[in-house]
RNA sequence: GGUGAGGUGGCAGAGCGGCUAUGCGUUCGCCUGCAAAGCGAAUCUAUAGGGGUUCAAAUCCCUUCCUCACCUCCA
């Protein structure tokens, strides 16, 4: 499997059996919203993917509990900070549940390795890569030669471009903070006095503690490339001399009318209002439908395409598991082999979802074609469900399933309805029907049976 | 100003030297007692503009224009 390396602007080979990977999450002051899902979501593909080809992956992904943002939220609410940040960090798994986002190995939180902190911090001052000034504990760039690698930025460059004041407390512009002294919570004490982390070295010293001193792969969204994961680099590698991560992974925004929606612009979706209407599984149709490395924009208009084609794939499912009778599986098989090849070889080729969702629809496609000419079977079922089930399972998309006391009681419903529409009594079959509908189970008549089907209840979709 | 990524049919989105995906949409059918769902066919020959290289270019080179992101917190 090949993926894009932002460090060396090439596509690399992941050869690994066992796979380490650090996913930058969210600072918690506020929901969470769909460019943050896009990102999570294409990382959960991703794991969920290398652990179904027996890779054994250690997934952790952060959780910023401590920054200016959550103390300014704080003060204006009149809360403590920590309180802000647990309050989002329990928003923040009751969308991402719903969104059936797997649980990472570890979830870690900054304000729980402040130790780890200070330690990867005074290593620094002790190797000359860090001092400390007025206001706190500064990285030095210029004694980072490698710094700029990632984000091919040159030093230089990063001065003359500089869009802030200069702090007359560093000794060089591009410094950046280790340790804020602070007399105010959250604070921690530390070798050179109160204070709280700067906010790139939580995930130095969280990627060093969960993953050590090399792992497989670092990813987040390219926003964060400069200067988050510059800043990372130059902090742990300072430390360890040896590559942070092989691979760096960087997902494309979430655009909404062609701008980045973010908190600041204010133009954002939250994952609990968009959840609400269109629910889990469009969400992630929607967050796959493009290359992970380019950009969304988010329309409604999109969410509707993917509704449409999610509808398809629920119908393929019911068509399968609602099927009987053996019959020769020759097509199916083929279908099936077929689609399954493109599934993995578009996954294999730095991670095409769009071309995975084609490979994957084009089975629905399939499947749907065979039951609308009234030859599906339990044998074609049988061929076609397990890897129906595990593309499934690798997008992390949803089925509704059935309790066996639906089963039994939609099941005697439809006799009734048989037995009516035997007799042509059709207003009173169609009563039948309504009352099953209005369970939210849709019908599906065929020549010789009726299939039925427990859709997702989604609110957009009326 | 610097750096990076892009500009493909009505929309979305692959392809990244030849075989001109795919999906949605639209139109017309089929199926049905009627629906719903689904299926089929048709429709659209698109590749920002201008140069070039080549027998052959969305695909390579040059150039112009445009968009977005990053250079401040950001997934």
């Amino acid at each position: 499997m090949k993926i894009y390396n932002t460090l060396n602007t090439s596509e690399q080979n992941i050869t690994a059996n066992d796979i380490g990977i650090y996913l930058c999450g969210v600072t918690v002051y506020d929901e969470s919203h769909i460019g943050h899902a896009r990102t999570i979501i294409i990382f959960d593909v991703l794991r969920r993917y290398l652990e179904s080809r027996g890779n054994q992956v250690k997934f952790v992904q952060n959780f910023t509990d401590v920054d200016d943002k959550i103390i300014n939220k704080a003060n204006a609410e009149g809360l403590h900070p920590l309180e802000i940040s647990r309050k989002y960090i329990e928003h923040y798994f009751e969308d991402f549940d719903k969104l059936n986002i797997k649980r990472a190995t570890v979830h870690p939180k900054a304000t729980e390795h402040i130790s780890d902190i200070i330690n990867l911090i005074k290593k620094l001052i002790d190797s000359g890569y860090a001092y400390l000034s007025l206001n706190g504990v500064y990285y030095s760039v210029s004694k980072f030669a490698e710094y700029g690698k990632l984000s091919k930025r040159k030093t230089e460059d990063l001065i003359s471009g500089a869009r802030i004041a200069v702090d007359e407390t560093k000794n060089d512009a591009l410094d950046f903070a280790l340790w804020k002294f602070s007399e105010t919570e959250p604070n921690w004490p530390s070798p050179w006095g109160k204070g709280r982390p700067g906010w790139h070295i939580e995930c130095s010293a969280m990627s060093l503690k969960y993953l050590g001193e090399e792992f497989e792969i670092h990813g987040g969204g390219r926003d964060l490339i400069f200067p988050h994961h510059e800043n990372e680099i130059a902090q742990t590698e300072a430390v360890t001399k040896k590559p942070l991560a092989k691979l760096w992974m960087h997902v494309g925004m979430v655009t909404i009318n062609g701008e980045k929606m973010s908190k600041s612009l204010g133009n954002i979706k939250s994952v609990r209002h968009v959840l609400e209407n269109w629910g889990p599984n469009v969400i992630r149709l929607f967050c796959l439908s493009g290359h992970y490395s380019k950009a969304i924009d988010y329309a409604e208009e999109m969410l509707k395409e993917n509704l449409i084609k999610w509808r398809q794939a629920e119908t393929a499912y019911y068509e399968m598991i609602m099927s009987d009778g053996v019959g020769p599986i020759d097509e199916i098989s083929s279908i099936v082999s077929e689609c399954k090849n493109e599934f993995e070889s578009a996954l294999n080729s730095d991670f095409n979802t769009s071309l995975a969702l084609n490979a994957f629809f084009k089975l629905v496609k399939g499947i749907n074609r065979i039951a609308a000419s009234e030859s599906m079977t339990q044998s074609i079922a049988n061929t076609a469900l397990p890897e129906f089930e595990h593309m499934l399972d690798i997008l992390g998309l949803q089925v509704q399933k059935i309790t066996e006391q639906e089963r039994q009681n939609i099941t005697d419903m439809l006799k009734q309805r048989e037995t009516l529409r035997a007799q042509k009594q059709y207003q009173e079959a169609d009563k039948i029907r309504d009352m099953i509908s209005a369970q939210n189970i849709v019908l599906l008549d065929h020549k010789n049976k009726t299939i039925w089907m427990k859709k997702e209840k989604i609110p957009a979709d009326s």
